[in-house]
DNA sequence: TTAGTATTAATTTTT
DNA sequence: TTAATACTAA
């Protein structure tokens, strides 16, 4: 009999749902239903196979895939998953590494360090131990350097010196470990390497992992790097049932290390490895697949795929030229207001997409402006703001009082006294005496002869140490909201932060939003919260309800679809990014990218490009990007050129438009005034208000309201979602 | 020691 | 344009 679970799929879905045990890569086109046979399949060896939800292995690359994953999964079977192994590589790791800490140098009360905290101590690397100057010997460089090193499992001892630069990099490839063992610290290569090493050396502990791991299932395998792959294969080397699915044409993570020959190996590692290929997309028109193609077959060295789709031809590409990205960005707005105000979608379907983050500012403020709201993905990620890192490190120290980092970065924060001189003194004491910096604060609190301090600072000093153990006293007692809370209150936190500006409360209420994540689980760990901390991004936290259009990183739209995508900024120097243009593989990285963008619209695919455009204060004038000129013409409708730009800047509303996108927009219709001054109103972002004014601009109403709060904003009545209130 | 000002440097993508 | 850092005055 038939499983239900089968059902609504195609024929090469069915095959890799049902596959026989044994290694299988599923290669698979965009928009082909991969994430579908994944869940398919792990709910169908739990069915069908009684395999139990425990001896599952499954691994995505964000904690969004793997939350939306498990969430499908239990839709299918209906049943708990209690014990399904379903997360990151890296917190699946950190889960690993906390568990078997007694077979490391670590112990399990160790730290993740982010970006931030590894350019910290890599920057005190540089300083205290290589006696270089940071100017010229920069600390990311060095970081860079030693992140390739370990995606390659090179250790310090064995690191390859060609030069001097490769001597430098070496040793401070051995201060750095050195320092993060004294830390009790790992960062994220070594989250996955510490595995790599434990499976290795501890044939015993490999062996458990092995034996629980039936069916390993990996997704986005393309985006794999060596050390992935080879705790990949460890980890399935016993029951070797291994089911891997990905696209070679998506692999836009070459630079963090990710290596898409990795398929290559696959193939030569498994000659038994059976291989599915899943072509036919289930998003795009056809319009778009074509173009997509057409821009992806330019890259050397790929498995030609043959995508096709059910759905149609479809409208053309719009392509559109603006005079620079305030024109652009406006282009953007306009164009979405016409396709929702057409019935043609919804602002929720709509997606922005730029190559960097820096390009989303234009954008925030034309939504701004337009008084359109808008959902931001990415960007000035939460968890690196001044006030949470601050928050983060007390916590941090509170579980890990060795914690240098962190202490440097609170013990003076907010002002105690502890200034600079002081802190530089305690840092070369504690490291004559070989002590961490808390160790140092303990013996100067036990011994009043001990350190080379002035009476004044020795009292700021040891006040520090009291706050710090008053909290790691009651740490085990409180939930680590009410621990926050404490360290708040002690610490007048608030007070320090809220100057009077807006940017103080605003900085307050981020505040408040930690306070909530961290009250929000109550029976979490101190170290649970900071491990999941440390591993989250916030493309994990997307506000899922709000029904506004998304603005994010072409990286960040993997996995994502919408009615209708932006691709901005296709100019020579930003799509493909300048660092790419002498370099082949890197250029091919940047195909991808455009292939990743142009492969999320599920109808309306518009690409947009400056004739001028400001980098950094200056003006500069960029060539269209040849990714562009890589479409076949007959799919594009062109729909702006610098004559039509101008005449936008000069009649806003009016200029020329694409006709098929744009033909029934409102703001072209006949004008009519909608709202007088004294109405009520309601607008989805801003809420209430009174209309005080309304006059006709143009071929649009400008109205200005007073919402509840106080602020004024003058409104285009065609964009804001203003409804009128009756009463 | 701190708060405020001046200068300079750096800008890809993120688990 | 912003963020980090250096410098200066109190």
């Amino acid at each position: 009999m038939p499983s239900p679970l089968l059902d609504g799929l195609n024929d090469a879905q069915r095959e890799a749902v049902t596959v026989p045990d044994g290694p299988v890569l599923v290669l698979a086109g965009p928009g082909s239903g991969k994430t579908r046979v994944l869940t398919h399949r792990i709910a169908w060896l739990i069915q069908e196979h009684g395999v139990p939800p425990w001896r599952i292995v499954a691994v995505t690359f964000t904690n969004k895939a793997a939350r939306e994953m498990r969430q499908r999964v239990e839709r299918l079977l209906g049943s708990d998953l209690r014990g399904l192994k379903l997360g990151t590589f890296h917190a699946t790791c950190a889960y690993i590494l906390r568990r078997e800490a007694d077979f490391l140098p670590l112990t399990r009360d160790y730290v993740i360090l982010n970006t931030a905290d590894q350019r910290a101590l890599m920057k005190e690397v540089v300083i205290n131990d290589l006696n270089l100057d940071v100017k010229r010997h920069r600390p990311e460089r060095f970081l860079a350097r030693i992140s390739e090193a370990k995606n390659e499992m090179i250790t310090p001892e064995t690191y390859p010196v060609r030069s001097y630069e490769d001597e430098t990099v070496k040793r401070a490839y051995e201060y750095y470990q050195t320092r993060l063992l004294a830390l009790n610290a790992v960062d994220f290569d070594d989250l996955l390497l510490h595995v790599a090493h434990l499976f290795e050396q501890n044939p015993d502990v490999l062996a458990r992992y092995q034996h629980s791991a039936e069916h390993v299932l990996i997704d986005e395998f393309q985006d794999t790097n060596s050390v992935q792959y080879r705790l990949v294969r460890l980890l399935s080397g016993l029951h070797r049932n291994l089911f891997c699915v990905g696209d070679e044409d998506q692999s836009i993570y070459r630079w963090r290390g990710a290596d898409y020959r990795n398929v290559l190996r696959l193939r030569e590692d498994y000659p038994d490895l059976r291989v599915i290929l899943l072509e036919q997309n289930y998003r795009s028109t056809q319009v778009i697949l074509d173009a997509a193609q057409a821009v992806i077959s330019k890259n050397p060295h790929r498995t030609p795929k043959n995508l096709f789709t059910e759905l149609g031809e479809g409208p053309q590409i719009v392509l559109y030229e603006a005079f620079n990205e305030e024109e652009e960005a406006r282009f953007v707005i306009d164009t979405i207001a016409g396709l929702v105000a057409s019935g043609e979608t919804n602002p929720g379907d709509c997606a922005v997409m730029y190559r960097t983050n820096a390009q989303s500012r234009v954008l925030e403020e034309a939504f701004v402006r337009a008084g359109l709201p808008y959902r931001l993905v990415g960007a000035v990620r939460f968890y690196n703001r001044r006030e949470i890192r601050d928050l983060i490190a007390y916590l941090r120290l509170i579980h890990n009082p060795d914690d240098d980092l962190s202490l440097q970065r609170v013990i003076n924060t907010p002002p105690r006294g502890i200034g600079k001189k002081t802190l530089d003194t305690l840092f070369t004491w504690a490291r004559a005496e070989g002590l961490t910096l808390y160790r140092a604060l303990e013996r100067l609190s036990r011994d009043p002869e001990a350190g080379p301090f002035s009476g004044r600072a020795r009292n700021a000093l040891i006040r520090f140490r009291q706050l710090l153990d008053g909290w790691r006293g009651v740490r085990d007692r409180l939930p680590t909201g009410e621990l926050l809370r404490l360290v708040l209150d002690e610490t007048g936190y608030q007070d320090y932060l809220r100057d009077g500006t807006g940017q103080g409360d605003e900085r307050w209420d981020n505040v408040m939003e930690l306070l909530n994540v961290a009250s929000a689980e109550e029976n979490q760990a101190l170290a649970d919260f900071l491990a999941g901390v440390s591993l989250v991004s916030d493309v994990d936290d997307l506000p899922e309800q709000s029904n506004a259009p998304m603005l994010m990183t072409l990286h960040a739209a993997k996995g994502l679809e919408f009615d209708v995508v932006f691709i901005v900024g296709l100019e020579e120097g930003i799509l493909p990014h300048q660092r790419s243009l002498d370099d082949p593989e890197q250029m091919a990285e940047e195909r991808r990218l455009m292939y990743v963008g142009m492969t999320r619209a599920r109808r309306y695919l518009m690409l947009t490009h400056t004739f001028r455009r400001s980098v950094w204060g200056s003006e500069s004038l960029n060539e269209r990007s040849r990714f562009i000129d890589d479409i076949p013409p007959h799919l594009i409708l062109s729909a702006g050129n610098i004559q039509s730009a101008y005449r936008r800047m000069t009649t806003w509303g009016g200029g020329s438009t694409p006709p098929r996108v744009r033909q029934e927009e409102p703001s072209s219709d006949q004008p009519s005034r909608r709202f007088k001054a004294g109405q009520r109103v309601l607008h989805p972002r801003f809420g209430e208000g009174i209309v005080v004014e309304s006059r006709l601009s143009g071929s649009d109403e400008e109205v200005s309201v007073v919402f509840n709060g106080g602020d004024i904003r003058r409104l285009m009545a065609s964009l804001a979602n203003l409804t009128p209130l009756d009463g």
